[in-house]
DNA sequence: TTGCTACTTAAAGTCGACTTGAGGTCAAGG
DNA sequence: CCTTGACCTCAAGTCGACTTTAAGTAGCAA
């Protein structure tokens, strides 16, 4: 496969490739003049680092599963912390959310007087609602 | 208040709050000599900086949601919004995390074997289990 | 008055994950 | 033969939320 049909298949753009490939992510099998070459494997490839950003692991984390090979060795320990962090994850957007409904449904005239509201803002500030950079929130 | 009290009381660097004033997020009330003057009431602005930051709003949606003076307008719709992007995002994660526990637990040789993880994988792939730049991981 | 120290500014740096741009190469088609 | 266009490389740019750094100043104590 040339960069094209995986660019094709995968739905990432050419550079993303590059860039991965750079990283020592994935690796293409030789070149065919300057072209890159891929094995088709690298689909498995992309879709396991997918996979990975998707759980919230960095690309240097994912980088350290693979061998420079491309097989797997994933800890199941490691799997098991990533759940665990999920679950803290969870439980703060939770109730995140539930407080956020509450103040959109609550009567206050201001939500500053929502004692609900007040005690959310109060979690937040001592941290306790952990720091979310970037949530799924909409682009731009 | 000095900055200095602000930043015992806020648990916040200087430099974040006077990073906060620049993007109009928070103000003084004038200065004493070179020096920045806070009133109380930029505490209670502060935890609402961090509640919003925590729901996942940027400073600039913060931004958008407070009055130069420091009175918040928040629409009840966006907070809605919210609640309904962080429903999203808590599906996903739960999902994730669900998918991790098999796949730690699974007997299958190598994860690329297990069916379960192959779907997860498929699905994080096509995008279906939502970007995350950045979750509640570890640091470093 | 001298000098400490906490504060000030503006500008530049950091981090992660990419993207963009400039300039170069090469195989194929007209 | 020459152009086109898909690919290449390397460097720099982007974005968000800050932090760091360098250089300056003002209030207060001795």
């Amino acid at each position: 496969m040339d960069i094209s049909e995986v660019v094709r298949r995968s739905g990432l753009p050419a550079s993303t490739l590059r860039f991965y490939e750079q990283k020592g992510l994935i690796a293409s099998v030789g070149r065919r003049g300057l072209h890159r070459v891929f094995a088709a494997g690298v689909l498995e490839q992309l879709s396991l680092i997918a996979l990975g950003r998707a759980a919230g692991f960095s690309l240097n984390e994912i980088a350290a599963m693979f061998g420079a090979d491309g097989r797997p060795r994933i800890e199941r320990q490691q799997l098991l912390e990533k759940a665990g962090e999920l679950d803290q994850s969870i439980k703060q957007l939770t109730a995140m959310r539930d407080g956020l409904r509450h103040a959109a449904a609550c009567s206050a005239p201001s939500h500053l007087e929502c004692p609900k509201f007040r005690r959310l803002m109060g979690l937040a500030g001592a941290g306790v609602i952990g720091e979310r950079r970037n949530g799924t929130s909409g682009k731009k």
